[in-house]
RNA sequence: GGGCGGUUAGCUCAGUUGGUUAGAGCGCUUCGUUGACAUCGAAGAGGUCAGAGGUUCGACUCCUCUAUCGCCCACCA
């Protein structure tokens, strides 16, 4: 066996990761250079992972492929910016921390805003602190200088600005809509949130007055507040426009009948209950007839008090004991035990939904999609990912009003504030003072009740700073301020959803103040490198943010945010099942870098990957790639040994060494194309089978029959550790140091040159 | 009900935008360790590229249909 001074047989990645990080970061390289006027700039703003968990394959999958790019860039000599940061990630994290709360016995509603926000804020740091440790642990090559959150003081501030931005504009507007609520988490969800599952439930036949109806839910029938056929209906014409009278558990009620388009005469009876404030398609038909709006579930998930012995019955007991009282009274002909329909359950817990009327913050999208499908169709935007771009123009053509209320305090507040009168006669008439408020009072006891009326007994500032919720009538007036506007104004308690935050990301990052250049130039982050290069992101998240980004970046700064975006798949596991909890098959990548080094697993994760499509990764694929790792240390070390021995005098006697130049040309070349049309998978494998199959099996045997002198074994060598850097930066980079100790660091390096001559 | 993908070697997947004998990793067979690497090397077995039709001088690649699997969306009480 040859041994080489310094070279151990194997790489043995923990004795190097670190230190080379660290060296990197030293460096200064991480930051983009001094701004020249000119310049090229490549720009990739990191999708913020949310600052509630630790990262899982996915995020690994994100850092690696963007590295990748950064890097190929950086050696570009392009004025490269990889700017990171975190997420609050609204209800996930709140719902991650009520959790914790539960394990202690205690509730959110135990705090006041002030508290929970302060403890919420404090784990959140703690947590982002981890997750950015560990995409160092993976090599990310980010400007940590820049890293952003989303709750700091620079963002709320520009996020802020966008709202009443878009108020002044006409795109905001408040109204009462049923909301999709979700009674577990306590907040409205938008469209995107909300999760339809198929399932069985019993289909009940009612009688109702002269007719016979079809519902699953014949515990909102307390709310109905019409009859409804359709038009066309011959069966039912003759009832149109005339009243019924409707015997039910609540006694005698008179209803009218009316038709509408919506009703679907194959269906049942052909005959439905009207009940607008517990239906969309009913409150649809109800706004279109001037119907009533009986609300009869209230926020709590709990019958109110217009349902008689029913109220406080959750909607699941108050269905059962209706069902048994309809048939107890001999009102109910039919059950149809089979019925498959759908419900919408709330995608974080997942609790049965209650659509729910409430008066909520929208923005209007259409203006805002329009430009999104306008960039996409001048191409200013293009997208990389197996058809998602066709989904990505169905969404922008479908989306519907995007509610952004969110009833939870782990937010931005929304900057809305209500004038509250304290003066005593105008007390009871005021609309403001028919505002519900919810708030702790001295005692930490929590009072509820119309603010009106509370103000006999409380002072306001004692409702303002035990101020727990806030819930206006939709008629209600209300500014749009930075600040409080006066002393008695109380301002709205919903925060944002937190992808209003998150869709001015690109924007609001480049603007934030902390990220002005470091040099004298006045030129800004923004100004220098908006609109970013490449949106790199997985593709699940295309409605929520890569959709929004291009609607809120064209309308804020009159430009696409980014110019390519480019989907991953979702990582999973060996078998190709999506990985879960549940299930048991997570792989923590943390774990694999410790056992494999990071460029095996960052390789494992890209190589014969295409943008847009799932891919499978388990451990026997790291595992490869670790030998991977192994194989490029070895070739190093040939290296070494070579000149050690020989003292590097072996020169070519059958020139062949211009056909292998000729071959490495045309390696760098493809390289170079792969990357520059993202294609990352397919790079990957070009250098990981090139250089095994090809430099180590070829080039190097052939150098040992003197086919290929030492000196362009070297310069082969070198071209290749260039070439490799982006995709497995840490082994190349111990390479580089061994074989190079004078140079400059690799990371630091010009990307191979097209054509080397011989 | 609408939309989007996949179907290529035993398994997991590529296939550089139609061009000579279709590739990789893992697995399998046989052989090989004094001189980079056994986390290795050499040789090899294994594919009618889901099926049918079409366009073309030429199709894994483009078009149509079928089968099948998966994902997303959807107001049917």
């Amino acid at each position: 066996m040859v041994k080489s001074k310094g070279m151990e047989k194997r790489y043995e990645h923990q004795r190097y990761e670190e230190k080379i990080y660290r060296n990197w970061k030293k460096s200064g390289r991480f930051t983009p250079p001094p701004y020249h006027p000119g310049e090229k700039t490549f720009t990739i703003i990191m999708p913020p992972p949310n600052a509630n968990n630790p990262l899982h394959v996915g995020h690994a999958c994100f850092v690696t492929i963007e590295d990748i790019l950064i890097r190929y860039h950086r050696m570009l000599q392009e004025a490269t910016l990889w700017l990171p940061g975190t997420d609050h990630a609204g209800i996930e994290t709140q719902y991650v921390f009520e959790q914790k709360l539960k394990a202690k016995g205690k509730s959110r509603f135990d705090f006041d805003r002030q508290a929970l926000y302060q403890m919420i804020w404090d784990y959140v740091k703690e947590n982002s602190q981890t997750a950015i440790m560990q995409m160092k642990r993976l090599g990310a090559s980010a400007d940590w200088s820049r890293l952003r959150f989303t709750l700091e003081p620079d963002i709320v501030k520009d996020v802020v600005e966008t709202f009443i931005k878009m108020q002044t504009d006409g795109l905001i507007y408040r109204d009462l809509r049923l909301v999709n609520y979700c009674p577990r988490c306590g907040t409205s969800y938008s469209e995107l949130e909300v999760v339809h599952q198929e399932q069985n439930d019993p289909l009940y036949f009612i009688k109702y007055g002269p007719f016979e109806l079809a519902t699953v839910r014949p515990e909102t029938k307390f709310g109905d507040t019409a009859v409804a056929v359709h038009p066309k209906d011959q069966r039912y014409s003759q009832w149109v426009g005339k009243e019924i009278e409707v015997v039910g558990l609540l006694g005698k009620f008179n209803l009218t009948v009316i038709a509408d388009e919506l009703v679907d005469p194959e269906f049942g009876t052909g005959v439905v209950k009207v009940t607008p404030a517990h239906d969309p398609n009913d409150f649809e038909i109800g706004q279109r007839h001037g119907l009533e709006l009986k609300q009869i579930i209230g926020f709590d998930g709990k019958l109110t008090d217009l349902t008689g012995p029913y109220q406080g019955l959750t909607v699941k007991a108050a269905r059962e004991k209706v069902v048994d009282d309809l048939k107890a009274r001999g009102l109910m002909t039919q059950v149809d035990e089979n019925y498959r329909h759908t419900v919408a359950k709330c995608y974080r817990c997942g609790t049965i939904l209650e659509p729910l009327p409430r008066p909520q913050f929208f923005i209007k999208v259409k203006s805002l999609t329009q430009l999104a499908l306008k960039a996409l169709a001048k191409g200013e935007t293009q997208i990389y990912g197996a058809g998602h771009d066709k989904i990505l123009i169905h969404w922008l053509k479908n989306l519907k009003d995007w509610n952004i209320s969110r009833q939870i305090v782990w937010g931005i507040r929304i900057p809305v504030w209500y004038r509250i009168d304290t003066s005593h006669k105008t007390q009871a008439t005021s609309i403001n003072n028919q505002i519900i408020v919810g708030f702790l009072d001295k005692e930490k006891k929590l009072v509820k009740g119309e603010i009106g009326k509370l103000l006999e007994s409380y002072s306001f500032e004692e409702i303002e700073t035990g101020l727990q919720m806030l819930m206006a009538p939709p008629e209600a007036e209300y500014k749009v301020a930075r600040a409080k506007p006066g002393a008695n104004y109380l301002q709205e308690t919903d925060t944002f959803d937190t992808w209003f935050s998150s869709s001015q990301w690109p924007v609001v990052t480049l603007q934030a103040p902390g990220n002005k250049q470091q040099d004298k130039s006045k030129v800004t982050d923004f100004e220098r490198f908006y609109p970013t290069s490449v949106m790199e992101t997985a593709y699940d998240i295309l409605p929520f943010w890569v959709m929004r980004m291009m609607m809120m970046g064209c309308y804020l700064t009159g430009k696409t945010p980014f110019t390519k975006v480019y989907f991953h798949g979702l990582v999973r596991d060996e078998q190709g099942h999506k990985m879960s909890k549940s299930r048991g098959n997570v792989v923590n990548p943390l774990l694999l870098v410790e056992t494999y080094g990071a460029d095996a697993l960052r390789m494992a994760l890209v190589m014969s990957t295409t943008a847009g499509h799932d891919s499978n990764v388990g451990e026997t694929k790291v595992k490869g790639m670790r030998n991977f790792s192994n194989k490029i240390w070895n070739g190093a070390r040939f290296i070494k040994i070579n000149r050690e021995e020989t003292g590097n005098k072996k020169q070519e006697t059958s020139l062949k060494t211009k056909k292998y130049i000729k071959h490495l040309n045309q390696v760098v070349k493809l390289v170079t194309k792969q990357l520059n049309e993202l294609k990352i998978g397919l790079a990957a494998e070009t250098v990981h089978n090139q250089f095994w199959h090809w430099w180590c099996d070829e080039v190097l045997e052939a150098n040992k029959r003197l086919e290929v002198s030492d000196a362009w074994l070297e310069e082969g060598m070198k071209t290749w550790l260039k070439l490799l850097q982006p995709f497995v930066p840490f082994v190349t980079e111990a390479v580089w140091q061994e074989l190079y100790p004078q140079e400059e660091l690799l990371m630091g390096q010009v990307w191979p040159a097209m054509e080397k001559k011989v």
